[in-house]
DNA sequence: CTGTGGTCCTGTATGC
DNA sequence: TGCATACAGGACCACA
């Protein structure tokens, strides 16, 4: 699924063609990314038309689309999901699932294969939808107390991974960039997150935003169509992945092959001679 | 409270 | 070729 840097690119990508738009049309496709809108697929869409978009905002992997009138658009794009600028006359993407007719000529397309993710209308939301209250800062949010941060992840006796991906803890960091930045940072994913020093976590929190922020400027990570900002184009990031998706090939710090090891469903990938799970506590005041 | 495992979906790659 | 299986970038919820 996009992390960070892709749902950043996407929210850039939108903010030229939604602010200042109004609504004239809304066609839902498909039930299942309104799910969260109660009142069902057509009030979803009837509640939109004749309102008008302000600049769309990000937390972490949320992204929401202000309304002028203090509610807001909330949007995930979970695994699969995609927010495409069109003609509306252009073909329809084989997973497209809400249309969005901004007039002038634009259509905002919701696209989801998986429908992990989805929209909903957030009432009162446009500042922050409450419904997002518990996601925290993430990385970039230049209101971020860092200190306080690394104090509460260096607290937790949770794999350290498992710290990273805690939408609750700070936001914005996916299964890739987790990876890559503890490989950065040359820790080991599951090394209880309280054996480490509050420097220590510092160091790969560092790491995780130093990461993302390359992302960025490539315009993201992609390994297929999965993932394309708003004009279906991918970012070139998959070039700069260290140890992601590269099970087996040499580490480039020492050569050694990458690791990939079953994680939550899904896999961990890093550097068996670069990352030791420590033996002993190197934190042992805790 | 904290920590963990299962589940929601569809599609593609891989192996027999 | 046909079929089965594993796997995919996330979040939430139930439960220990």
């Amino acid at each position: 699924m996009p992390e960070l840097p892709e749902v950043e690119t996407v929210r850039a990508g939108l903010a030229p063609v939604l602010t200042g738009r109004r609504i004239d049309a809304v066609r839902v496709l498909h039930p299942r990314p309104v799910r969260r809108h109660v009142a069902g697929p057509d009030a979803f869409a009837s509640a939109l038309v004749g309102r008008t978009f302000a600049a769309p905002r990000r937390r972490g992997k949320y992204l929401w689309l202000p309304l002028t009138d203090g509610d807001a658009v909330l949007a995930h794009l979970g695994m699969s999901g995609q927010f495409r600028v069109d003609a509306p006359d252009a073909p329809l993407q084989r997973h497209a699932r809400v249309l969005v007719d901004l007039g002038d000529g634009v259509q905002l397309r919701f696209v989801d294969q998986r429908m992990f993710g989805g929209l909903s209308i957030s009432t009162g939301g446009a500042e922050l939808p409450p419904e997002i209250a518990h996601i925290a800062r993430d990385l970039f949010d230049p209101e971020l107390d860092m200190d306080a941060l690394v104090e509460s992840a260096a607290s937790r006796r949770s794999p350290l991974k498992r710290v990273l991906l805690d939408q609750t803890i700070v936001s914005g960091i996916g299964n890739i960039y987790a990876d890559e930045a503890l490989w950065r940072a040359r820790e080991h994913g599951e090394t209880p997150a309280n054996d480490l020093t509050p420097d220590a976590v510092r160091r790969v929190l560092h790491a995780a935003r130093d990461v993302m922020a390359n992302a960025l400027v490539q315009g993201g990570t992609s390994f297929d169509a999965l993932y394309v900002n708003v004009n279906g184009e991918s970012g070139y990031f998959d070039r700069s992945l260290a140890v992601y998706g590269r099970a087996g090939q040499p580490c480039h710090r020492c050569g050694t092959p990458i690791s990939r090891v079953p994680f939550a469903n899904r896999s961990s990938h890093f550097c068996p001679q670069c990352q030791r799970k420590p033996r002993t506590r190197r934190n042992p005041s805790r």
